[in-house]
DNA sequence: AAATAAATTTAGATTTGTCTAAAAATAATT
DNA sequence: AATTATTTTTAGACAAATCTAAATTTATTT
């Protein structure tokens, strides 16, 4: 069975909404499609008729075992694609996430699977999110959150917890990126702002709501 | 401005019916795009809105200038891709048309001018036919058919005239590429068949189809 | 040049994905 | 537990791209 790139789009997006625990409700999808809540309704009804998702009026929808591989394959698609642009085709990482909504909706398998090998299976995408593998598997990474990250620990940024511009512009401004090694000295109560330092620049503070948005592994 | 895959499929068809001569009707277009004719006259007063081609009521369709950039464009990034998935991919050269048909439609500018230059700016794709530059030129090729092709002269296949499945398969089972060199032996004047012998092999004879659908260059 | 054939367009309907506005169900509050 | 607020669904409409069937225009024949 094939599927439009909208009804891909809704797989994702519900995907992504629902990490572990339980149902998305109508109106979170509606906002992270930038749609409107009855439009969503029918999408779903839709949707439940060719088995992708469990859902019932009033009560959410969920992923079905057939809806969650659609969208590790979507997944998969795009974080190889990210890869490709940024190492193959020398993209700034922080420009290529519009691009990959675009790829992600190739339907080639071939393609997938040999633009997979010519990549070298890679098992991270430039924002340090993991791609999945031809079966769904993929890599866990023993990611922090930054603002969780002891002082004076010596780790490397691993991730960030948004594709958003705003906050890419801002860690290319900061001189952030994936690979970026830092420690924390200073934590500040009032605001939940931090202190960093990285390599031979001096220390600098970051807000709290940076922080939230920065992954680190300790090295 | 942006265009609909659906309306840059019009744009490419009836750039590819127009070549040089007059007006492509609403019939032809309709059978290029296995659609109906009445289907084809809505979608073209849509397009001559989008002043992507003139277009009077019985008197079939003309690409404008604005069309005819359009059409370049998505000419170059289908040949692109088709390239990039033979040389950086390894697939078979008569299974990139379908994918590639998808590809085209992907819109990042940046994408085209760097896959470009990742492949090294190539003039001719995997079926011999040139790759427009950006600025939509071409260079352009003295193929000529194999059935005008004199006796005895030793030349090289440098282009299909069709991307058919159905050629491709054909092609592949005789051992017949870009590239491949040949001479004509003798020409049947009955069924206009033809005699041609390549390299180390025995000559043997293909169909008036099959060699209208060769294109070569003396060597 | 009238009659027939072929090509093309119009009219009206359908499907997909969307919307607004109103109704119904669920959740929260007093 | 009754009322209010929020969320979700239904109903009806719309734009895009398509279709069939009928009407119109152009081309071809006799």
């Amino acid at each position: 069975m094939s599927f439009t790139v909208t009804e891909e789009n809704y797989i994702k997006a519900i995907f992504h909404l629902q990490q572990e625990d339980g149902n998305v409700s109508t109106n979170e999808l509606a906002a992270e499609l930038h749609t409107k809540a009855a439009s969503v309704t029918d999408m779903l009804k839709k949707l439940k008729t060719k088995k992708l998702l469990s859902y019932e009026r009033y009560k959410g929808v969920r992923l079905s075992t057939e809806g969650k591989k659609l969208a590790l394959g979507i997944v998969r698609k795009h974080r190889l694609w990210e890869f490709f642009l940024v190492d193959t085709l020398q993209f700034g990482w922080d420009e290529v996430h519009e691009v990959a909504e675009e790829l992600e909706h190739i339907s080639s398998k071939k393609l997938v699977e040999k633009l997979d090998a010519f990549l070298g299976h890679p098992k991270f995408d430039p924002h340090g999110d993991p791609i999945p593998d031809s079966h769904g598997k993929m890599a866990v990474q023993q990611h922090i959150n930054l603002i969780d990250l002891a002082l004076n620990k010596m780790a490397e940024v691993s991730g960030v917890g948004s594709q958003s511009t705003e906050l890419l512009e801002l860690l290319k401004h900061k001189h952030i990126g994936i690979g970026t090694r830092l420690e924390v000295k200073k934590k500040f109560s009032f605001d939940h702002s931090i202190e960093i330092k990285i390599r031979n620049q001096n220390a600098f503070t970051i807000s709290q709501q940076l922080a939230q948005a920065l992954f680190v592994k300790t090295v």
